[in-house]
DNA sequence: TCTGGGGTCCTAGGACCC
DNA sequence: TCTGGGGTCCTAGGACCC
């Protein structure tokens, strides 16, 4: 990140933003659901976290709950999917590696997202390359994207933004080829509250002041924004003014904490069960401390009953280990004793997850002349064993004794699409008949 | 009946130190 | 008992992101 000492050179960023991200992922495997209403749902069914363009124009909010839409989904037989991670997971690994043909330069921002830099390519026309860009990802992942391009990483979203919502665009707006009015224009026809930084709370605040608009945002006073929303809204401001204050971020660093946390299909009640849950999700949280090569030196617990309902209890428990590591055997171990001292029998318990935290990156460390750590080095190779076994035949294939066998705690998901690319049992059947 | 899950950054305030 | 200022580190809470 950089406030100023970079600004002075000019830069081309690009954002690329796959359409309706989790539907369209659905739609690569059942073409026939293109152009009719489908819906993606949360863990456990129980929120909306996607809409194809069709849904959104029912009315339909993102994280809507799903009970709410019930009606929605029968009277104009809405596709509805339960949430299908691996699979989306696997796609969009293909979409950046795809991306990589096309700038070295990329800065993957989540799922369905990477920021580009087109600064040294040495190419003039940026509309045209994206254009290409697109018809190169649709070809070989079938996935529809847009793309912004601007000067800084706050306007390419906006670019972006429009871009996806004009068809007359074709998917691409090139901010830098746009005269300053130009710009402007577009920047009116944006809600503040849709700008990056600008969330829920702020843009009330705003909108109290009179900007609505990102326009309105841009030309407000930095210092004064600064006053309001922190630094990061002065940032915000100059940056729609095209002065960079975010840098892409191609080398992105281990994650500072890593948590597994659940709603419960039902209430759970018995303290075994919560015990499983603990374990289970502890192991899920390991595995992911393991797989960035970090070791946690905290480990916190929290369990909640159902927050929409009366007699409520929430309450969570850290624990600063003896040690850092990221063996799932110890790491379970603290978490079963946090849970210990947060359990309060009668309760109808809704929700509960482990955070891992206090990470630091595992080092090769000296072992000690006097004793060597011979323990530790059996039980790093057990767990590189459990995470390969696990990696080759899937998730769960081997774990501790706590997680339990039976999971009757564990969330449903009641219309999971296949696991067309990442489980053999699966794969797409294509017939051709004569 | 039914309401997700995984992250980041910034700030204020308290504890502690010299 | 009175009385100071400046720095660092940590944490909780609140905002944001997808």
């Amino acid at each position: 990140m950089n406030n100023n000492s970079s600004t002075n050179t000019s830069q081309i960023y690009a954002l690329l933003d796959c359409n309706n991200f989790y539907v369209s992922c659905e739609r690569v495997f059942a073409p026939e659901l293109n152009n009719i209403p489908i819906m993606v749902l949360s863990n456990n069914d129980g929120c909306v976290i996607a809409r194809s363009n069709e849904v959104k124009a029912l009315g339909v909010k993102m994280a809507e709950p799903a009970f709410k839409c019930r009606d929605l989904v029968r009277k104009h037989n809405i596709q509805v999917f339960s949430a299908n991670f691996p699979l989306y997971a696997d796609l969009s690994a293909r979409v950046m590696k795809t991306l990589r043909k096309f700038t070295p330069e990329i800065e993957i921002y989540s799922i369905d997202e990477a920021f580009l830099s087109f600064s040294n390519l040495h190419i003039s026309d940026y509309q045209a390359y994206s254009q290409k860009i697109r018809q190169t990802i649709l070809r070989w992942t079938g996935l529809p994207v847009s793309i912004g391009i601007a000067s800084t990483k706050t306007l390419t979203k906006a670019a972006n933004e429009i871009a996806k919502k004009d068809p007359s665009l074709n998917g691409v707006l090139d901010f830098t080829r746009l005269l300053d009015k130009e710009v402007d224009d577009y920047l009116e026809r944006i809600p503040v509250r849709d700008i990056w930084g600008v969330g829920r709370q702020y843009s009330k605040k705003l909108e109290a002041i009179g900007i609505y608009t990102a326009k309105n945002l841009k030309h407000a006073d930095s210092k004064y924004m600064r006053k309001k929303m922190t630094v990061l809204g002065e940032r915000c401001v100059l940056e729609l003014r095209g002065e960079r204050c975010f840098d892409l971020d191609t080398n992105p660093q281990p994650q500072k904490g890593i948590s597994t946390t659940r709603t419960f299909g039902g209430e759970v009640t018995d303290y075994q069960d919560l015990e499983e849950a603990i374990a289970s999700f502890t192991a899920t949280a390991s595995e992911k401390l393991r797989n960035q090569n970090s070791l946690a030196n905290i480990v916190i617990v929290f369990v909640r009953t159902n927050r929409f309902k009366g007699g409520y209890y929430s309450n969570s428990y850290h624990i600063r280990l003896p040690k850092a590591t990221s063996s799932t055997i110890l790491l379970t171990k603290y978490a079963l004793l946090a849970l210990r001292n947060i359990f309060k029998k009668g309760y109808r318990y809704k929700q509960s997850g482990v955070l891992l935290s206090g990470i630091e990156p595992e080092v090769q460390k000296q072992t000690s002349i006097f004793k060597s750590d011979k323990s530790n080095g059996k039980a790093k190779t057990l767990m590189n064993t459990i995470d390969a076994i696990n990696r080759k035949w899937g998730r769960g294939q081997v774990k501790l004794l706590s997680e339990g066998i039976r999971k009757p705690w564990l969330y449903q998901r009641t219309r999971v699409s296949k696991r067309y690319t990442t489980d053999w049992g699966e794969l797409l059947i294509v017939s051709c008949n004569p």
